[in-house]
DNA sequence: AAGACGGGGGT
DNA sequence: ACCCCAGTCTT
């Protein structure tokens, strides 16, 4: 009988005869985080788990799990609550379009579905939100069906351990790595594999940093191997950001209270709620700024607006570089068609995007 | 096939 | 600054 060190049996926890899936299993056993919705694969959990984290790191959509299971305890509570309840509560989360997805879903399970959630990857693939990897999770984990699911952290683990190059945000490249994932699949466990890949991608194979020496994986990594760790996955991705600048008029209401507005249903922070303003492509002069205001807001030509801070808020969105300014006017202006007037108790109960939030917490100080 | 869509955290 | 995150939908 051989004789190990303690220190190199850690090291090296998995023989080198384990296949792919059998070895992120073992490590899976043994290092899987205590999440919430891992207590017991409860569809409606799993669902409700998967939307909030699309693109959403575990560490901060957690939080908004829990109050959301907390508030809607089955799909039918999510289904009857309001709209606005379930705005307020996603505020903060980003992508909001999930949301109103999350929303429709909900009210269509419940109503059509009595409750019941579709047991296949292709009727879950049907509901609004649910795309190729959603559905593939919830059919793998709540169901056991034969899904490999295809995230960021299967594109990095797959890319390296394989020395993948092909582009991981181009079609062609998404098909190969599919494709792959599809044939590493293991027979039993497929849920818990379908998770493990995707935590051994978060907590050890990570985009930086990445823990090799004590990856039990190591031996057989391709990327490793030829030092190309910090190259894969390769993306051709770039597209570039466009600035704009968002100028907001606060009229000053004698009794306290402000004039909102909601964003369109098109474009980013969707009906989300705004003060009343203008977007300009460039920067301008405060006049033409306070010109176009005027304008815009169907204001007397001679009213004053003051710049109600020194430095322009910014904020950093996918595809677009805000600069925000907030504007202050006596003239109780003409109020257009889309306008409401409210206290500052009553607007703080709605969706804001985060900046927006912020000003609003500063101005009550 | 390529863009649009957020906010937070890491380096 | 730039990258990334338990992706999906629209054009």
């Amino acid at each position: 009988m051989e004789v190990f060190h303690l220190a190199e049996l850690k090291k090296t926890p998995t023989p080198k005869f384990m296949k792919f899936a059998a070895c992120i299993l073992h490590w899976y056993d043994q290092n899987k985080r205590d999440l919430p919705w891992r207590q017991d694969p409860i569809p409606y959990h799993i669902w409700l788990s998967e939307i909030l984290m699309q693109q959403t790191r575990i560490e901060q959509g957690t939080p908004y799990y829990l109050r959301f299971v907390e508030a809607f305890p089955t799909v039918h509570d999510l289904a009857a609550a309001p709209e606005e309840k379930v705005m307020k509560l996603w505020q903060g989360l980003g992508y909001y379009n999930r949301a109103r997805n999350l929303h429709a879903t909900a009210r269509y399970i419940s109503r059509e579905c009595g409750g019941v959630f579709p047991d296949s990857y292709k009727d879950l693939l049907s509901l609004k939100g649910v795309g190729s990897y959603t559905a593939s999770a919830i059919a793998s984990i709540c169901f056991g069906e034969a899904r490999a699911v295809v995230d960021g952290n299967v594109y990095r683990v797959l890319s390296r351990y394989y020395g993948i190059d092909s582009p991981i945000d181009r079609p062609p490249g998404q098909r190969e790595f599919q494709a792959l994932a599809n044939s590493l699949l293991p027979k039993t466990r497929r849920g818990d594999y379908n998770q493990g890949i995707m935590e051994f991608g978060a907590m050890q194979c990570r985009p930086k940093n990445p823990r090799c020496s004590t990856c039990p994986l190591q031996e057989g990594c391709q990327a490793h191997r030829q030092g190309r760790i910090v190259e894969l996955p390769v993306k051709a991705g770039k597209t570039k950001v466009k600035k704009e600048y968002l100028h907001f008029a606060l009229a000053l209401d004698p009794k306290g209270e402000f004039r909102v507005q909601q964003r369109p249903v098109k474009g980013y922070w969707p009906r989300l709620y705004e003060f009343p303003g203008l977007k300009l492509d460039r920067e301008e002069s405060s006049e033409r700024i306070q010109e176009s205001l005027r304008k815009e807001l169907n204001m007397e030509p001679a009213t004053e607006l003051r710049q109600l801070h020194e430095q322009p808020i910014k904020h950093q969105l996918s595809h677009r570089v805000l600069q925000l300014f907030f504007w202050s006017t006596e003239e109780v202006y003409e109020m257009g068609v889309e306008q409401r007037q409210e206290a500052l108790s009553k607007i703080e109960g709605f969706a804001w995007p985060v900046p927006l939030a912020e000003f609003l917490q500063r101005m009550k100080f």
